[in-house]
DNA sequence: TTGTAAGCGTTATCAT
DNA sequence: ATGATAACGCTTACAA
């Protein structure tokens, strides 16, 4: 078998006895091309098995119609929900979409915004890795006039667009539901405090048992841990407590909320009778343990076609208006408290 | 703020009385360039905030070192975690990754593989959507000279690479376990038998059933539905049977597993006492429902990088060689049953 | 409506 | 070791 060489619109020009533009305008619908040349020119396209060449025409145009999205890591479901929202979205206007998993590690993360920036996609969606705080890598792209958007875990002060929940909010709600169901030693298992979204989440903490005239103790506070091991390890020892607690509020995410759960079944403490646990995240286990889980959706899907919205509605404002571009208006999503089994106590 | 066009090579050459091609030659590091200048350049390269154009790189230089992966959906545990190997395989070979996901419409995918092809991607890995068997654009793509692998769903007759698991053996292997175990009346939930692997698990367990001397009972044997209210009416239906099944082989997915355990726990039927529970992928959360459930590992991350060594390893031998491209070469890999509680019996 | 020609930012092939 | 130049495949003023 011959390499046999990709046809281009040239080929298809020779053929026809026509030229090379003739055949773009054609391919492309331009209006000043002839109906019926225009439809012999995409039959002999279509015949020649004739493919565009992306990389020829983005590099003329100075565009790619390609978004580049960064997340720390794609086998999270917030994340992959995300992503099919954007995806959805953005399909049906003829845009691809680059993935990138950073690894939640800041060099990775870099070398992928980079890549991107290499790439020339129009807009890189991003959703910062748990490890450093340095975000010279998005100021940089910024710099270079790349519109960004992130959410979820955003660099506060970069002033880009935002999709955010709001979490403090939302966290407040699930510890305030708890202590509704006369919960009044509440734990509290933290994600990484470097990141502000977990922050967040223990503030609504703080602030829920504040409204409620309830002691904060911090040895209930548990920071957050990088394995399921230690996670367990420190479950069991707050059950261990002489004093221990009647809720724990995962906060970090779901998987550690099933960690409570199954150190509890270990234990033979009773959920949620003598014990109320509450997760983060909605991820789809939840709904299925014995006692479901009771747990915060941040509503991922909905991010993410609000990410590719308001991407487009930027990209037109550009097209008009001079100067809107990198408007840092941020977008808050309310999550939903998804009330479930293991905090309805049969009182 | 002005437009601030990117820096090229021809910039950096004009600033250092050089010119393109020193510049070009400085930054792919080539042996003809003098030492002190090529420090000079990727200096100044460096201060300039020079970034590489890859669109007019791998325009010029035909590829593009990027992989496209086209899959159902990448929220699914399985092929999330096969994008992950393949992604971390690639990424040290300084490749990239594009992601389409089909969403089982065998129209989006047609449309991913010739995005993929104008992309100009290196090769295309795909796992095809359970919508149709109609594989024209794969063989288009072939046609076009582009290195294909197919991984766990593949088009057979498709002469292309393949990684695959060993659906069947490990499909018999289920199912002989619960066999061991003392099940006698084991009901199939089939996957969508369009798809090779789920075929395979049928065929699997027809042949553990076979090989103990058990009876085939069509009536066991319930179809794919695509709906979970579907499937749990189904299992409802099936444990409400006057001569109900003592084991179910849930071959098309954890999440059909959960469906029966769930179903299970509301009809009072004990697991694994009277009703033992195999499911398929590994989930994350089958490992904490409770009963945990007895599932397959298909080590999606291994099949990635499985991938992912088979493009590098093909495309060397495609250096050397000429002529081994797209040889048929099929690798496969052994699943792993997982047993736990869900089909452990206390006897 | 169609053709001509320049240019997008690189790299490769010649020269020098 | 460096420079000049053509080419990758396409789009787009401008001209006809």
């Amino acid at each position: 078998m011959k390499p046999k060489k990709r046809v281009t619109i040239y080929d298809i020009a020779k053929k026809l006895n026509l030229t090379a533009s003739s055949v773009s305008r054609a391919l492309n619908n331009s209006s000043h091309v002839n109906e019926n040349t225009k439809q012999l020119i995409l039959k002999t396209a279509a015949e020649m098995n004739y493919k565009p060449n992306s990389l020829a025409s983005n590099l003329r145009k100075g565009k790619t119609q390609t978004i580049g999205v960064v997340v720390p890591r794609i086998n999270q479901n917030f994340f992959a929900n995300v992503i099919s929202g954007i995806e959805e979205a953005i399909y049906q206007k003829g845009y691809n979409l680059i993935i990138c998993q950073s690894n939640e590690n800041h060099e990775k993360e870099v070398q992928c915004v980079n890549t991107l920036m290499n790439q020339h996609v129009d807009c890189i969606v991003i959703s910062v890795s748990a490890d450093g705080n340095d975000y010279s890598h998005l100021q940089n792209a910024l710099d270079h006039n790349i519109q960004l958007i992130q959410f979820d875990r955003v660099a506060e002060n970069l002033e880009t667009l935002k999709v955010i929940n709001d979490t403090e909010q939302a966290s407040f709600e699930a510890v305030s539901h708890l202590i509704e169901q006369g919960y009044k030693r509440i734990a509290l298992l933290e994600g990484p405090q470097v990141l502000g979204i977990f922050r967040q989440r223990r503030d609504g903490y703080l602030n829920a048992l504040k409204t409620n005239n309830l002691p904060v103790d911090e040895s209930l506070i548990i920071p957050n841990s990088w394995t399921k091991e230690q996670t367990t390890a420190n479950v069991r020892a707050l059950l261990s407590m002489p004093n221990p607690p009647d809720a724990i509020f995962a906060s970090r995410d779901d998987f550690s909320a099933l960690g409570v759960l199954e150190v509890a079944n270990d234990m033979g403490v009773k959920v949620p009778e003598e014990l109320g646990i509450c997760g983060y995240s909605n991820e789809a286990f939840t709904q299925i343990t014995s006692p479901s889980i009771t747990t915060v959706d941040q509503h991922a899907v909905y991010i993410g076609q609000t990410v590719s919205n308001l991407y487009f509605h930027e990209a037109e404002a550009k097209g008009k208006e001079k100067e809107s571009r990198n408007s840092p208006k941020t977008i808050s999503i309310k999550p939903k408290l998804l009330i479930r089994g293991s905090t309805q106590r049969n009182k």
